[in-house]
DNA sequence: CTAACATTAGTAAGCACTCACTAACATGTC
DNA sequence: GACATGTTAGTGAGTGCTTACTAATGTTAG
């Protein structure tokens, strides 16, 4: 009985660049679960699986690798801009763009937890490129709310509310909520999710509404 | 030529109580800032200007002092709760109400920023405290809202909203503004704090009422 | 064969925590 | 008031362990 090919032995040796993205991803894992300083180079390496020099031929030093999360998670970030604007595009009415919108921030943290936590570690840790992260994961995101609000009150249907502080209040709102189950571990069956979510756009469209 | 008696050298010895005071609070600093594991007990020592032992005289090891910060924050956090609940006692109407708590809360965080981002640290640590930390600060605060919001349902001035959500809703907002202050950074004046916080009312306001 | 990918076995520095000891105060006795 | 006595608050100089990081060397794909 012979053994089938194509089992899918863990490969040992790997092309540069794959073994850095493995490296990027592990770290990801490790710093959202434990954060920068209570994540050793061993761990990290016991993850990828592979012994700790290797980190350093892909990365001079820890906070270099630090530095490259935050990057790769801020290009990410683009995704949850094109979703949004795309939402916008569709040309919903605004009951559905907002409940899309809602959707979308609560589908994108839940699909990723460590997101929001890296965000929020970097942010404590007042790294260099936390502003940055916040910048191209959040204000993007805001934007393009704070656009849809603007063009509707241009056209009467809301009261002149600021937009980017309308924008804020949203995102506020669904961005606790988010933040107190992945953070702070508020638990919430599925059903309670979507009532709240439900509830809060709701609150909020009465709240912008003419 | 005698030295004048009155030189008011920093009192080298002190009680117990105090000192233990004085440990707790430079911690209560040095670990929002730095985060638990940011800080050493040497920096520790030099803030609170004395050596080492003298810290492992009064805590047996660095995370029971962690834990005694957190236990100490935690008490204080009742008096945003009395202080909520002293503003519902006042039989205000439903804008001044809201706007008294939003202050409330933006007060209570620009006084010690230290607190939210104590709450923040302790949870993404999964320090066991953190959840009693929550329950104390936050979800306080949280009720005596709910509270005010089912009477107003009930009286049929609002619409049939869940007071739960709701109040997170509210508290989200307010929340995340203020977060977004003192963890994130971002400048706002006096001025424009105050636009924001109105206008957030105001869109509640709106979005509950009937 | 060799260049790139990996490992074994370290090093120096920093960490939480401790030991042996001393200075300062409080109190009772004369 | 002066002095001996017990207690509390403090220190300088470590301990052993863990950490980020590295030099020397092995191994395998192309």
């Amino acid at each position: 009985m012979s053994i089938p090919a194509a089992i899918p032995v863990p490969k040992q040796r790997m092309p540069s660049g794959e073994r850095r993205a493995a490296i990027v991803n592990a770290a990801i894992k490790l710093f959202s679960q434990n954060g920068f300083r209570g994540t050793t180079t061993k761990q990290l390496a016991q993850a990828v699986g592979v012994s700790e020099p290797v980190l350093y031929m892909h990365f001079a030093t820890k906070s270099e690798l630090y530095s490259a999360i935050i990057e790769t998670l801020a290009e990410r970030g683009e995704q949850l801009r094109s979703m949004a604007a795309r939402a916008d595009a569709e040309k919903l009415d605004d009951l559905a763009f907002f409940r899309q919108l809602a959707h979308l921030l609560t589908a994108w943290h839940r699909e990723d937890p460590s997101r929001i936590r890296l965000l929020l570690y970097s942010a404590l840790d007042g790294h260099e490129l936390s502003e940055m992260f916040y910048q191209r994961q959040v204000v993007p995101f805001l934007e393009v709310f704070a656009a849809h609000i603007r063009k509707r009150v241009e056209e009467g249907a809301f009261r002149p509310v600021d937009p980017l502080i309308a924008g804020r209040a949203f995102c506020g709102m669904l961005g606790q909520y988010v933040q107190s189950i992945h953070v702070f571990g508020i638990a919430q069956s599925e059903q309670e999710q979507q009532a709240a979510l439900d509830e809060m756009v709701h609150i909020f469209m009465n709240g912008v509404k003419k």
